[in-house]
DNA sequence: TTGAAAGCGCTAACAT
DNA sequence: ATGTTAGCGCTTTCAA
């Protein structure tokens, strides 16, 4: 162990110990040009032999730019934004950036204060997983400081990446119409995103036009505790009153929701109902669950959002807010079939 | 829009749009008492206007101590870390530090550059949500330079804050015994960190001899694929072969695997096997999923974790590792039930 | 090929 | 109650 207890070397101590000025050892860290092979070599012995690692704050400060890219994201407990983080955090570090989370659980409060700090940590740009709550507030924090990107979530001062919600909400409804649903009906589940939502609710009421059927909205009651499960419940019976044979959930968590219901009441999935979600989270996959729904290219989505923010911070891309959309792809699973028993259009 | 593109305020702007010395914006900034409510107006004034944010960067410089928290966390992907990330996060937050995230991918490169990052970074500490792929590495990298806090793992060169595995693995296999099972398999999944493994083995392994029964341990076979599934398949029904009728997987997600594996086996969960888990993580509550297990006290791990590493980095708490350990809970749901047909003990 | 020196934005003595 | 000043550890001209 080389490292003294609490101390971290410093640039001097290295110089000191290699006999050369501090900036000759700067020229050694950095890799400039110009360093004979002898002092490089005794300059890196003496890094070694201190275990020095040059601090970045300082270097940052002088620098006037950080490699911190700050990540905004709603619920971490949330499968698809845990992945998306994931994927974040991976595509941030390959491109020579540090992820600092901010988990803001939907609260104003949280997301406020986590953005402040990020500004005073001097973050070179900010990544939103979800909408802000407050977008004004969030606005008035972020913009015009450093560049936003907003991936799977919409702003009109940011860049955005996104999937193709409106043709994936296509797929997935086409889907069920080619199976010979006649009632499908859309749930929206209100942690989605309200740009995300319209668009997919946009392509399923496009679709259900052109097959001459008639759409039907649905909103998630959102209350506390079993309260909530009761009132699903009885929503979701109220639904299925209706003769609806086939849903298509604004997410996946809402489509496992539906399936939870279902399976309260008796209903089964998928002869009595069939369902589609939206994201294609690992949860998704299980056999257990084993949903059909229209697959994020998560990966993609997280390397092009850093690929715009590298970009913005670099300078190498400057103007008015780029907007990317990326293919879905329909995963076909078990939770969708034709229906049953033969229903009758209207 | 008050802020100028691209560049931030400092103390001087201030000090200049407020006609003081930039001491006492520094003062107004850190709330020392002794500035007249009149010139504290002032620069408060002033610092909304510009919108200005004190420089986290140079203030850390100068005071040789950042706030800034690195998290190693293995796969950001599985649930049990996602949700543990997200308290620590919280819990971070709560005491005024900002959390840097290295998610490793159990892939040692990673981990070694994140964790040199941190250190360049100059983490306060390091919160380590599983265990180093490269101890020895990682221990060199931070030990003697920052405090080390294991959570849900185990190292001696830090705290290490975890749940009572081997409490938990006796709650498990004790449930059952008293459902009437006598042949009941341990499941190790590979995933769970060795001394947490050993823990929750060993408690499986004291309540067996208890009972007078033989203990089974087996370990999943880790293959990438098809091939990896098809290698489970066969797994489990050699398993059932040997007429077991109970199983206690180290970890959620072995016990869901193993579902899985019964459920296209056509094995059915509870009648011909029960299965215990070990984590609760959410998915082991849908009802699609239903899994008996041993909940693990997620907010709690991560509040006295950080509780902790805060401690360590004032210097409240001083000298050899700590080692908190947690009490859990079994929540008894429908993956376990009595044996149907009855089995012979040995 | 190396070194000296200025300064990034801030804090924290110390003066006034 | 407020201002002056000396750094924190580094990068980056500019000289030598």
């Amino acid at each position: 162990m080389t490292a003294s207890l609490g101390r971290h070397a410093t640039i001097l101590d290295v110089a000191a110990a290699a006999g050369v000025s501090k900036s000759t050892v700067s020229n050694v860290i950095r890799g400039v040009v110009g360093v004979s092979a002898d002092t490089r070599a005794r300059v890196q012995e003496a890094i070694d032999l201190l275990g020095y690692r040059p601090n970045v704050l300082a270097r940052q400060l002088v620098q006037q730019r950080t490699t911190t890219l700050g990540v905004v994201v709603g619920d971490l407990g949330n499968p698809f934004y845990a992945e998306m983080a994931k994927h974040i955090e991976r595509a941030a570090s390959a491109r020579g950036y540090r992820a600092m989370f901010c988990n803001t659980q939907g609260d104003e409060e949280a997301e406020v204060s986590g953005l402040e700090s990020l500004m005073e940590y001097r973050a070179a740009g900010v990544l939103f997983l979800s909408q802000p709550a407050d977008r004004e507030r969030a606005r008035s924090i972020v913009s015009g400081r450093v560049p936003a990107v907003f991936v799977s979530c919409a702003a009109d001062w940011g860049d955005v990446v996104s999937a193709d919600d409106m043709a994936g909400a296509e797929l997935a409804t086409r889907h069920l119409v080619d199976l010979g649903h006649r009632r499908i009906a859309y749930f929206a589940d209100p942690i989605v995103e309200d740009a995300a939502d319209h668009d997919r609710q946009h392509g399923y009421r496009r679709v259900m036009e052109q097959a001459g059927l008639q759409p039907t909205v649905f909103h998630w009651h959102r209350q506390p505790g079993e309260l909530l499960r009761q009132k699903r419940d009885e929503q979701v019976a109220d639904i299925l009153r209706g003769r609806v044979t086939g849903a298509f959930s604004s997410n996946d968590y809402g489509a496992i929701e539906l399936l939870e219901c279902a399976d309260r009441l008796g209903v089964r999935v998928p002869d009595d109902l069939s369902v589609v979600g939206f994201d294609d989270v690992v949860m998704a996959g299980l056999a257990r669950v084993n949903l059909t729904t229209v697959r994020q290219p998560q990966p993609e989505l997280a390397d092009i959002a850093v690929e715009i923010i590298d970009a913005r911070v670099l300078g190498d891309l400057e103007g008015p807010p780029q907007r990317r959309t990326l293919d879905v792809e329909l995963v076909k699973r078990g939770s969708t079939a034709a229906p049953r028993r033969q229903t009758t259009a209207d």
